[in-house]
DNA sequence: CCATGATAGATAGTGGGGCTATCTGATAGC
DNA sequence: GCTATCAGATAGCCCCACTATCTATCATGG
């Protein structure tokens, strides 16, 4: 098919696709003609995963490009890939070094081996738990800290669930891209459901319906 | 004090505090004179509130303004607070209104009753989830959805948790806030979790040699 | 009492990000 | 041939979170 079909069967603009082949999001057509290039179904596939990416899981499009680079790689390592897929999340910002931050690294540390993760505290996400961490003891809520565990609990539950689910994929060449789609859309999934499950828990919590709080006034 | 020092003890440039205020996130510092405003500790605690939702929560300075007027609303309606924390993740994109999200609307509608969530569909967090939904549809991750329960359980635990660690701060204006921050900062925390518990799952699942080289990069 | 430096408030500019508009040839397909 | 479409390249746009600069006004120490 040509970009205007592909415009059209995807509702991204002729433009904005030539934008994501220059950005590397998306391998260029293959060219037919000096001014014509016919793009199939893997392209298609590839813009709506770009969309949902960006969409949905709210990356930015260099860490698609990343993401989808390593997606690509024959060599794939599996973590490669999820490595950068997650890393998306680190702050550039580094914040303070100060007592809190080692503190928090510490719980981290503490916890990780509580739970006997196989990871270890290098791990970026191991650094964003600790500045998380680091922020609300300096917003004086460090006694959240306390339901780290039920968090890490929950937590389990759903890699398992998503490691099984990736698993069962047949195709290896479809597990790669599995992980990436399960770990960035499954965040948004799960943050939905937190919200959702915020208010059924606040509403049995208070009574109201969905509105608690305000009883002071 | 005045706003050097209020810089100095947050690592907020003046320039940007100033900022801040204009953009309604910071109360003004009460004028002593002309061109010299007084700051105080709760100016100070009001800027570590507002880089921890900037810099860990990564939400947008218009979201804060928007939480953080209804924090400092008297009438202060919980729900309504929480509902503007929530709803930043609601991508202003609409996506397409075709049979898949037609399908994912009527998926979370089904997982709401089932699990008996005194919640309503035209919550915003049901509209992300359904859009989520459908964007791992049209990507033929449609079985996905097999998830969804033990994802909602997940989500459950960890709000069951939320709300009774809010329920027990003492004062009711740290309540307010309280939601503010475990709702953000709480994903956050969670978010990173969830990348760690998934280093530690593909471990077990795939053996020591296939992904625990993830924590290097 | 004056020089120095910090400050309030206002306006303008900056750099990154994600597109979007326009232009130049070159085809495609009727 | 004639018109619509296309590849590729360049430039521009809008939003966002700051950041720089400028003026007038004080605070303070010598």
């Amino acid at each position: 098919m040509r970009i205007g079909e592909l415009s059209r069967k995807t509702g991204v603009p002729v433009p904005t696709i030539k934008y994501y082949v220059r950005e590397g999001l998306l391998p260029a057509g293959e060219l037919t003609s000096r001014n014509q290039a016919s793009y199939d179904e893997t392209h298609e596939r590839r813009l709506r995963l770009i969309r949902a990416l960006l969409d949905v899981g709210g990356m930015k499009v260099a860490e698609i490009a990343d993401v989808l680079a390593a997606v690509d790689d024959p060599e794939r390592p599996l973590h490669k890939v999820l490595g950068a897929a997650a890393d998306r999340m680190g702050g550039t910002a580094d914040g303070p070094d100060d007592a809190e931050a080692a503190a928090a690294r510490t719980t981290v540390t503490d916890l990780i081996s509580r739970r006997g993760w196989r990871t270890h505290e290098s791990n970026p996400a191991a650094t964003d738990l600790a500045r998380a961490l680091a922020a609300l003891t300096r917003l004086g809520h460090g006694t959240f800290a306390e339901l780290l565990d039920t968090y890490a609990e929950a937590a389990e539950q759903v890699a398992r669930a998503d490691l099984a689910y990736v698993d069962r994929r047949v195709a290896v060449e479809d597990m790669v891209e599995g992980v990436v789609i399960g770990t960035v859309l499954g965040e948004a999934v799960f943050s939905a459901l937190r919200r959702l499950a915020h208010v059924d828990a606040s509403a049995r919590l208070y009574g109201a319906e969905g509105a608690p709080g305000a009883e002071k006034s």
